[in-house]
RNA sequence: CGGGGUAUAGCGCAGUCCGGUUAGCGUGCCUGCUUUGGGAGCAGGAGGCCCCAGGUUCGAAUCCUGGUACCCCGACCA
């Protein structure tokens, strides 16, 4: 049987093409540039909500839904923020069908056309402020502190599954504040949950930075972000938080009477995470023989194959090891079909990236041994059957701090500092070019600039940057502190 | 939006240039037998509006006209 999967070495996106494909995470659809999300792939998002919105309500923040629908004119209240959404909103201007008077099929009833046009939300600001009008009278009415689970639509020229979706999944927190200095407080806590939440659950590491303003989103005064860096030395924009200042409470009168009974507009801020972040679980840790999952994640941890095939002996072995595993909270399942081969279950356990596998041999198990093999290292050991339930539940652990430890390991090698331009473009026409710190002047057309001459753009300017004096490799001004270039998805 | 490509079985493809039996191949699926410690073998079987609409022709998957959809590259993109 041919290879399962394209050698990153071959072609990387071909390569992620077919994880995604061959893992069952997703599948194109019948709608242009949006995907299915099949049951395995959907179970990774939920593995991912259910961990985010516990730090969220930990974090004291409440669920809510607003509509998928906005009227127009709400999206233009903001001047920024239309600006930058303007190109890519899917508009609905009917709302009924009729049959063709003319043949087969149904038409769109030209008589049911609306007043005025609803936006399919590309982000809910604008609903969610004019809702929060409402709400918000009194100092005593905040923080207001919400978050939304929800799918949005942003029509994107070009798609890729997962990384960019014509609709995609996320959350998007809104949050109301009395002063300018808690909402930044929030901008920053959020994203350092979003930051924690990727290097322990996804053990993706992660910078946590600041955007340039022409990487800032569209309405914002300030665009936080984490930023991971990819297997081929490509950056991902894994989640952001913005501090909307008081732009959104301005073009939607949200004001409160504070403790003098004075009148103010609120601060605000939003944040948010899609199911981009299974295209970055994917590209930081899977391999040539499949996908590879971070235990916390993976919605199999273990996996027991009888060999070499089941029998009434083996599951009755395997029904005991996995109630034993249950009550150690370990997600664990029973590959018993007896249709499919022992070499061809071992080659779909890695396929599906399942942290660990226990081969439950029958001449094995006359000597009382069990075989655990580990999908991080492709190690494979023999070992006593008795303790055999720490020992898995221990590797968990140790598989999950490898992948991270290795994700580490891989940026560090992968990132560079650089004083003048040649390094900086010789560092881009690496096969794998990574994460470049460099000198820039502060401004917008030497950011500009630099991208258009090597595609690289500066994914931001690390929380953490050491005040350092330099000069701009481009321009050669005075320059503060190095900020992160990189090519990015 | 510019450039290129594709549309034939669930999936991946050949056939189309040069019209002509019953439209094939691989894989997957179903049945049976033999196998079984790293992606099994053999045999039998099911599965097709050949993207859509018109046209040419005795005859169209194949030629002509028009349409639609998707993919790739670029531009665009929290």
């Amino acid at each position: 049987m041919a290879r399962a999967v394209t050698p990153r070495e071959e072609d990387y996106s071909q390569w992620y093409l077919d994880i995604v494909k061959n893992a069952n995470l997703a599948s194109n659809s019948a709608v242009r540039g949006c995907m299915v999300i099949k049951p395995y792939g959907f179970g990774i998002w939920e593995r991912m909500q259910r961990q985010l919105d516990d730090m969220f309500k930990e974090t004291g923040h409440q669920n809510a839904y607003f509509p998928l629908f906005i009227p127009k004119s709400f999206l233009s209240k903001e001047a920024a923020h239309i600006e930058g959404f303007a190109k890519e909103c899917a508009v609905v201007t009917h709302y009924r069908l009729k049959n063709d008077p003319n043949g087969e099929g149904v038409i769109v009833d030209p008589e049911a056309k609306l007043e005025e046009e609803l936006i399919v939300r590309p982000t809910s600001e604008t609903i969610i402020w004019n809702t929060y009008r409402d709400w918000v009278t009194s100092y005593r009415d905040l923080p207001l502190l919400i978050n939304q689970w929800a799918n949005v639509v942003r029509w994107e020229m070009r798609t890729r599954l997962f990384l960019r979706t014509a609709e995609f999944l996320w959350q998007e927190g809104h949050t109301a504040h009395a002063t300018a200095e808690e909402a930044q407080e929030e901008t920053l806590k959020m994203q350092e949950v979003y930051a924690t939440f990727a290097e322990e659950y996804m053990a993706m590491p992660v910078i946590r930075g600041v955007k340039t303003e022409s990487e800032r989103f569209a309405g914002a005064n300030n665009t936080y972000t984490i930023e991971a860096l990819m297997q081929d030395g490509k950056a991902l924009q894994a989640g952001t938080s913005h501090n909307l200042g008081q732009n959104f409470a301005k073009a939607f009168e949200v004001k409160f009477a504070n403790k003098d009974n004075k009148e103010e507009y609120v601060h605000a801020t939003s944040w948010g995470v899609s199911t981009r972040l299974i295209g970055g679980l994917i590209m930081t840790h899977s391999d040539d023989e499949g996908l590879v999952l971070p235990p916390k994640l993976a919605p199999i941890q273990v996996i027991i194959v009888p060999i070499p095939k089941p029998n009434d002996e083996l599951d009755a072995k395997a029904q005991e090891l996995m109630a034993e595993l249950k009550a150690r909270g370990v997600r664990v399942s029973y590959d018993n079909d007896d249709k499919k081969r022992t070499g061809f279950k071992f080659a779909e356990s890695e396929l599906k990236g399942i942290p660990v596998r226990i081969g439950l041999g029958k001449r094995d198990l006359e000597k009382g041994l069990i075989e655990i093999a580990r999908r991080d290292t492709k190690e494979k050991s023999s070992l006593p059957i008795e303790g055999i339930v720490d020992h898995v539940v221990g590797l968990l652990d140790e598989i999950q701090q490898n992948l991270f430890d290795t994700a580490v390991k891989f940026r560090e090698e992968h990132s560079h500092h650089v004083d003048t331009m040649e390094e900086f473009k010789a560092i881009l026409d690496r096969d794998i070019p990574g994460f470049i710190y460099a000198h820039w002047d502060g401004t917008a057309e030497t950011e500009k600039k630099i991208k258009e001459m090597t595609k690289a753009t500066i994914r931001c300017i690390p929380n953490d940057a050491k005040p350092e004096e330099g000069k701009c490799i481009l321009t050669g001004a005075p320059s503060s502190q190095r900020v992160i270039f990189a090519k990015a998805y």
